[in-house]
RNA sequence: GGCGGGUUGGCGGAGAGGUUACGCAGCGGAUUGCAAAUCCGUGAAGACCGGUUCGAUUCCGGUACCCGCCUCCA
């Protein structure tokens, strides 16, 4: 069995991962919080934990592993988009996550086992906060109920920070029944225009963690493996999770191993809607970028160091993924080389996996480079739909073999390489051997731009 | 102010204390009517200053610069 490393957040080091139970691997992942479409920065943890999803089911057995990863659809965010355009909630949160799923499903990532609705556990985490009271790390005041972080010694211990340091960096809310300045919410009040639920301490909503504390613990127990999510989440979203599992649950360990990718940057450049490099996964989509493409330009950059999105990076991956489609074209999947499986064991090394699969690529192994590929996400049948021969050329295909026999004849190729150039201006590949001539639909292919027979 | 990350050849981007990363681009050759594609070959690196070491791009310390988080955020 391979044996997998992985990065630990939590204790700063590399470590050899051991499940807790091999034969069910559990995994939680933070998902959107569903109010618009899903931008490339939101996709990469998608792809970067669907390829340790797809890891593990390899090393572990596929029904031995379970990847929850959950809708937040109670928010703040969705409570304006809703009043903004008279729509109700749901009907937004559905339209979302609908959206969702078929951008997602574009970059070739698969479901997780279980995609939990934050409006489907409200018991669950009305119960964690009233367990978190009676324990004596929480209290109500003012129909809120607040995390008491000085109940809990080891606050700041995941990001790495100390209360007293955090509160010297004075950017916190501090209101009047906090009883310290880094206490955060488990249950504010809702007006009577907000959603809210009846609890213990009247009409309200739960606070943005508590959600992920309570459906990790309903789904995948007091303790379980791996809790992933981006960089930006460590503090506070996860630190405050660790707060409340862990003293709810004494006796658990939350999550063993925390993993977080680094955040994702377009042409060198922060992603922000004011320097007009905001991206929607399906933007990028509709520009023509197939979901494979991006796939592999996120699987170029190791997980923990920031990425850069850039046309070219997508242009070669698109090349690269042309080429080994034309390799792999027709073959069965072998079995996975080991040194892919190693690559992608040694903390998630895409890059270094994907230098493997140029490997088997340059050594002819269509069988290895096939399963090995498809053990990313890459080159699987069902994404394949851009690389297709959408377009039958056989006409002229024809047309240029005449014309190239007859110059062949006269000595004359003027009207050869005419044709030939009408047809790289189209975007077509022109290749002319002895064998015969071959036309292939290149990046840029246009069918209306084809010379006229 | 606090915490964390980064700096590798023209570009992208990995691993390893000493031996070729890899891809793209470049260059030379084979091939081609010319090209393309393909194949063969090839040059090119480790921000700066110290330290440890027989030997460091790889470990340690410092400097500079860049970036992220500390507020909703993947």
């Amino acid at each position: 069995m391979a044996n997998i490393r992985l990065y630990n957040s939590k204790t700063r080091a590399e470590e050899d991962f051991v499940p807790l139970d091999p034969a069910n691997v559990r995994m939680y992942v933070c998902g959107p919080t569903v109010y618009d479409r899903a931008h490339i920065g939101n996709a990469r943890p998608v792809v970067v934990f669907d390829t340790l999803f797809r890891l593990l089911r390899h090393v572990y057995g596929e029904r031995h592993v379970t990847y929850v990863r959950n809708f937040t659809d109670v928010d703040d965010k969705i409570n304006a988009k809703a009043s903004e355009t008279g729509r109700p909630i749901r009907d937004i949160t559905d339209e979302t996550i609908r959206w969702y799923h078929e951008d997602m499903d574009a970059l070739g990532a698969l479901r997780p086992s279980q995609e939990p609705r934050a409006t489907e556990f409200i018991g669950a985490m009305i119960g964690m906060i009233q367990g978190l009271i009676d324990g004596g790390h929480a209290y109500a005041a003012e129909g809120h109920v607040l995390f008491d972080v000085r109940s809990y010694a080891d606050y700041g211990k995941l990001s790495g920070r100390s209360i007293d340091d955090m509160i010297a960096g004075a950017r916190v809310e501090v209101a009047p029944y906090k009883r310290d300045p880094m206490d955060f919410v488990l249950w504010k009040p809702s007006t009577d225009d907000l959603p809210g639920w009846d609890s213990p301490w009247g009409r309200g909503r739960p606070g943005w963690h508590i959600e992920c504390s309570a459906m990790s613990h309903e789904l995948l127990g007091e303790s379980f493996d791996i809790h992933g999510g981006g960089i930006d989440l460590q503090f506070p979203h996860h630190e405050n999770e660790i707060a409340q599992s862990c003293c709810a649950h004494p006796q658990g360990g939350f999550a063993k191993v925390w993993m977080h990718n680094e955040m994702l940057q377009v042409e060198g450049k922060k992603m922000s809607k004011s320097l007009g490099n905001f991206f929607t996964v399906r933007d990028l989509l509709d520009q023509g970028y197939p979901g494979e493409v991006i796939r592999f330009v996120y699987l170029g950059t190791h997980y923990t160091k920031p990425m850069d999105w850039t046309h070219d990076k997508a242009m070669q991956a698109e090349a690269t993924l042309r080429k080994w489609r034309g390799l792999t074209a027709g073959a069965g999947a072998g079995v996975a080389a080991p040194e892919v499986v190693a690559a992608l064991s040694d903390d998630l090394n895409t890059a270094g996996a994907i230098a493997e699969l140029h490997g088997l690529a340059s050594r002819g192994d269509a069988a290895g480079l096939l399963a090995s590929a498809q053990m990313l996400g890459l080159l699987l049948p069902e994404m394949g739909a851009w690389a297709e021969l959408s377009f039958d050329l056989a006409p002229w295909v024809n047309h240029l073999t005449c014309l190239r026999a007859e110059a062949m004849e006269s000595k004359s190729f003027a009207l050869v390489d005419a044709m030939k150039a009408a047809l790289t201006a189209a975007g077509v590949e022109v290749r002319m051997s002895k064998a015969g001539v071959e036309l292939l639909p290149g990046p840029g292919f246009d069918a209306d731009k084809l010379p006229v027979l």
